[in-house]
Parts: C-alpha cells; structure tokens; sequence
DNA sequence: CAGGGCACTGACAACGTTGTCAATCGTCCT
DNA sequence: AGGACGATTGACAACGTTGTCAGTGCCCTG
C-alpha cells in the first residue's frame, strides 16, 4: 500500500546552514532574515538575501511545522470535484482560506468512504489545522476523534457528520423540495412524481420528505408508486421514468431531486413527444438554454463554501462554542419547464 | 501577508515517545510497528497497537518528511476549477496520483499569476516531490528553476511553462479549430467567423492559426473583420456578435474558440431570428441538448491529466531525458449547428 | 558445552527550523 | 570615566521520526 517510484532524485538542496556558512552569518540571522524578523542590520539582510537567491535556497515546511506544531494550512475533501455543485464550493473555500493566508489542500473521495479516511488520514498527518469535508455516502468520522481532541477543528458541508459533532453546513433540503413541488401543485398539477438519488443520501431523504410535505399541505394523497429513488445513472432514470408511464394515471409533472438527475431526464426525456412538467432541485449552468428553459430550486454552492470556511476560521480562532449547524436557503428559479398546467383530460 | 487566525490550539498530541513509555517498549520498535516493518514479535504488535489507538496516536508527516526528505505527494495547480473542463482534468490527474499511493494536492490561481507563484512555492515548501501545473496566463515560471534542480518534476497542461523546461502536455490546438473550420467550409460556408479569447491566450492563438489554416487551405481569403479575440464576458461576446452581423456580407458561420465563449454566443443568440451555423471548441456538458446540439471539437481532459500524471510519475521514477511535449488529437463531434448550410443568397 | 546464528529490541544521531538565552560591541547618560 | 543600555549576533536545544548499529537472549549445531 506505500508508494511506487521510490527514487533518490534529490540533489543537495541548499538548507539555512549553507546559506549561513556562504553568508559568514550564524544560523539564526538567516532564520531572522527569512522570516522578516527585526533586529538584523541592512548591510547582513542585504548580504543574506543575495546569498538566498545565487544558492535558490527555500525555507522547508516540515521542518518548520515539526518545530512550530502547525503550518497554515486547511484541507478541504470533496466527494466529487467533477460536479459543478461542488467545484464551486471548493472555489468559494480557497477564496476564504486565500484570503486568511492559508494554503488550501483539496482532494477528492469519489464517492468512496475509505478514500475519504484515507484523504482524512493523510491530511491530518501532514497537520492540517483544519478541514472541510463534503462526505461520502456511508462514510464514517470516528477517525477524527482523536484529530479533534488534539485540537483539529472540523467542519461539514452538505451533510452532516457521522459519529462525530462539528459544524455542518446545509442546504435546506426539505423547504427546497417542498416549494419545488409547492410551485407544480400552483400550477395545477396533482399527479407529481419524485425522482431523486438513492435514499441512503442525506439529501435525497430529505427532500423527499420536503416532497411529501408539500403534497400533504396541499391535501393531495402520497402514492408512492410515484416516487423513484435511485443513483442517477442515464439507464436507472430512463426505467423510472418508463414505470411512471406505464402507471394508470401517470404522472403530469416531475420533481427532480438533483442537478446529475435532472440532466439525466431531460436527456431521457429529449425527444419524448409529451413531457411533463419538471423542476429540478439545484441548478446547472444551462438550464437557461434548454426548451423549455428548467425551472429549478437554486442551491447556494458559492455561500456553502463562504461559510464552511467562515465557521472553521471561527473555529480556528478560537471558537470553542457547540457545534453549530447553519442551514441555507433555497431559491425558486422558475423559467418555463415548471409552470406548464397539466394536459386537461378530454 | 502572515497568517491571521495564530492560536494555539494544541492540546497535547501523542507522539512515538508517549507510546513506547506507555507499552514499555523502545521508540524504534513503536516505528517498526507503525511502518510495519518487520523484526517485532507478535505480542509485541499488539502491544503498541493497542496503546496506539487507545492514545489516538498518528504519526506526523512532518517529522517523517523531514527524517526522510519527503513524503508521496505530488501538487497540482489550477487555473480555474469551476471550469468542466479543469475539474476533469483535476480528476484523472488525482485518480492516477491515487492509483500510485501519491497524495494529490490541488490549490487554485485564479487566473492570477501571482497566486499561482505563491501557491508553487507553498507546495515546493511542502516539499511535494512533483508539480503539474495548468498555467495561468502571463505567468513565468523561473521561480521553478531552483526547484527543478533540487530534483522535483514538473508537468505543464494546456499550455506550455514560460522560462523553464519541462514536459508538457497539450491539446492539438490548431489542428482543432482547423478541422472546425474545415467542418463549415465543407458544408457550403464561406464566409465563417471565427470568435475566441484574447490573443494574449496561449490556446487562443493557436486556435486562431488552425481558423486560418482551414480558409487558406480552401482558397477562402480571410478576412480580419471576421476575427474577434475577446476575453469571454456575456457584453464582449455579445458585441462581437452585433460587429459581426453590421458587416456588409455578415458571416454565414461561427467558430468559437472555447466553451465559455460557445456558451456566451448561445445565450446571446437564443432569441435571435436566424443563427448562424455554429462549431464549438471543447465540449461542454449540455451541447447535445441544445436546440440544434451543437457541434464541437471535443477535447479530452481526461486524457490530458492522465497523460500528465504518467508523465510526472515516469519522471518521478528516475526518466530524466529531455522534456517532451505531448500532443493530444481533437475529435469532432457532429450534432446539428455546424452542418446546416448558409441561407442561399435570393 | 562452546560457539554461532537468529529473532528481537532499543540507544542514538540526524533531518532543517526556530525560540531562548547569552555574548559582543558601540553609544549614551551621569 | 564608569556603567548601563540598545542593537546586533550566534550557540544551542528541541520538535517527531527513522536509519544505523549495538546489544540481548535463545536455539541449534558440532
């Protein structure tokens, strides 16, 4: 399980005690020109810092973390950084920690709960003072425990932790859901099919529900033949959506319980003669262009990330309160596809 | 420039010492069992495995770095992960890095060639035993030579390094735009625009050689008013767009030289009466959704990273020949904007 | 029963950096 | 003139880990 190319391809690089030698200074005044520290007169700065650019010389983090117990830096574990939702949230959280002068460390579970300990695992060797983590699916944050104890702060984004309690921060799955189908039944729908990820999802869950609320303030009967929960594969869509078909009333309008699901009905759905009405829950960056254009409920990935990193900085300061969760709201962007009525039957 | 959050947060972290004083064994059997080295009896195993995780104890990256001269990581710089076509290169790039037992760490310049200085020289600190980098544009890379010479690799993506040698991967730029080009001139345009980014735009000019390729190569004489190189803002692309249609003979066809400048025309033309035929460079996500789908000149950023990656690792297992430059072929992929043929004069 | 080999174990130094503390020198005050 | 003070400087230890090397005790062979 170690490493492959285990090569020695290093040349002597230059250390403190080189360029202190070169510069006929002790070690200390090269540490204190390095840093910026005062109290090392023009003339040595000048002549230290010639030394460090003709040797290329460069102050090493390890040695400097192991002496001062920490480096600047966050890590920042994504599920999937191919998915915009979450290439925006990590574009947000390297602007904050940019902007605190920290080095933002991201890498990428796929999905898979054991890559997301590993990642965990290796960022917290290299001592990151904090992290920001989009778990994986199943995935399990007793390992931190002993992370957190020893002073790592921690926080969640887009679903909460297992096993261990940190800041989360959400989105409001239910209340999102439930104006999206809200927004249908407006429009005179009553026959509204759900079709979101697989209900292990911390999200999807929750949307459904929000889904279901709607229905039930509306006074309308659940029927769970119209609701399909599964991974949003193009071959899984296309068979929940036949099955909605093939039902005796069939569905006349959609709730789509994310961005890579919606995609994928309206790509099952592309050269369909009738197409129900639709909104997808998050956005995605055409939906604008589409015919018709997809009404959806925005997520906030940009203000997700913003604060994530706001809370693990809060943290980081010195915040010792209770975990807190923060939950965002959603935005109803209607733009066509949710506001057809259904066909009037006769 | 410093740091802002600078608390001490630590509480007492385990060490290698507290865990050998606890299973009353030596400090250099705890690192046997760590590293799983051989030469520890069984009992003694479970020992300090035992008191290793009733203490939490992990081991530090930076102490091991630093003993060791470094640790498997590689970093990888980006100049935009929201872009798609970024955030699957960051992808392929991680993959193979993980298929290697590498930890990948990704930071983000923004576009911004100061950041992507400041961001190589925090990883270079981190002492990362490799670098693949996406330039960002206008940045120079000289503070890479000291690195290089201490013996770390690097790789740069979609556009070449600026004052050093490195290998180097790239897209078939000209070939692309040209076969776009030609993709028109075979379905009857003569007169084809040709819309990109800045000039200034490695990728950018080059594609604009392959435009002009294509038209010579067609006896098609060129004309410089059918050229826009702008930076893809909504208001840029919008009055290339209207420049374009006051001309005397407006043009028939559109090259746009990448996908948020394919994307930008859509959305300026998604009202508009008649649409010139389009083809786009680069893929985008939602292209064969489109009314037409659009044609474009797909690259691979899977592929790029892939590339990338291997070649960083075959440098990092001890290859040190002279930088290559690897070309990958673009395909085109033909959906419906770029086959319909100009509106007969009359 | 001596000797050699083996399995297991631990003391120690060193990696590059920085905080602590002491030394040196020149200047200024009384 | 004597002492004090500030500015500048450097020697040294320690951070946590691992490679080297030197044991220790045991079993096996002759």
């Amino acid at each position: 399980m170690d490493a492959a190319p285990r090569q020695t391809r290093d040349v002597a690089r230059p250390t403190m005690k080189d360029v202190a030698r070169e510069a006929a200074v002790g070690l200390k005044t090269v540490s204190r020109v390095v840093n910026g520290e005062p109290g090392v007169s023009e003339a040595t700065i000048a002549r230290v810092r010639d030394v460090i650019s003709r040797l290329g010389y460069r102050r090493d983090d390890a040695a400097r973390e192991l002496r001062n117990g920490q480096v600047a830096s966050i890590g920042l574990i994504l599920e999937d950084s191919t998915d915009p939702f979450y290439a925006h949230l990590v574009g947000a959280v390297q602007d904050v920690a940019q902007a605190n002068g920290m080095l933002a460390l991201t890498g990428t579970s796929d999905e898979d709960p054991a890559a997301e300990r590993d990642l965990g695992l290796a960022l917290c060797a290299r001592r990151v003072q904090g992290l920001v983590i989009v778990p994986a699916p199943g995935a399990d944050h007793h390992y931190l425990a002993p992370e957190l104890a020893a002073g790592m702060a921690a926080v969640f984004v887009d679903r909460p932790p297992v096993g261990v309690r940190a800041d989360t921060v959400l989105t409001d799955n239910r209340g999102g859901a439930r104006a999206a189908t809200a927004h249908l039944i407006a429009h005179g729908h009553r026959r509204i099919a759900f079709l979101a990820d697989a209900p292990g999802i911390f999200t999807a869950a929750l949307r459904r529900e929000g889904y279901r609320d709607a229905l039930a303030a509306a006074g309308i009967p659940a029927d769970e033949a119209l609701i399909a929960m599964e991974t949003p594969l193009p071959e899984a869509v296309r068979a929940a959506l036949r099955a909605f078909e093939r039902l005796d009333r069939p569905p006349t309008a959609l709730v789509t319980g994310n961005n890579r699901t919606t995609v994928a009905v309206l790509r099952a759905l592309a050269q369909a003669a009738v197409r129900p009405a639709i909104v997808g829950f998050d956005d995605f960056e055409l939906a604008d262009l589409m015919t018709p254009p997809v009404t959806v409920v925005a997520q906030d990935p940009v203000g997700m990330g913003r604060a994530a990193a706001h809370a693990l900085f809060r943290r980081l300061a010195g915040d010792d309160s209770p975990a807190r969760s923060i939950e965002l709201p959603t935005r109803l962007i209607a733009r066509g596809s949710g506001e057809t009525p259904p066909p009037t039957p006769g």
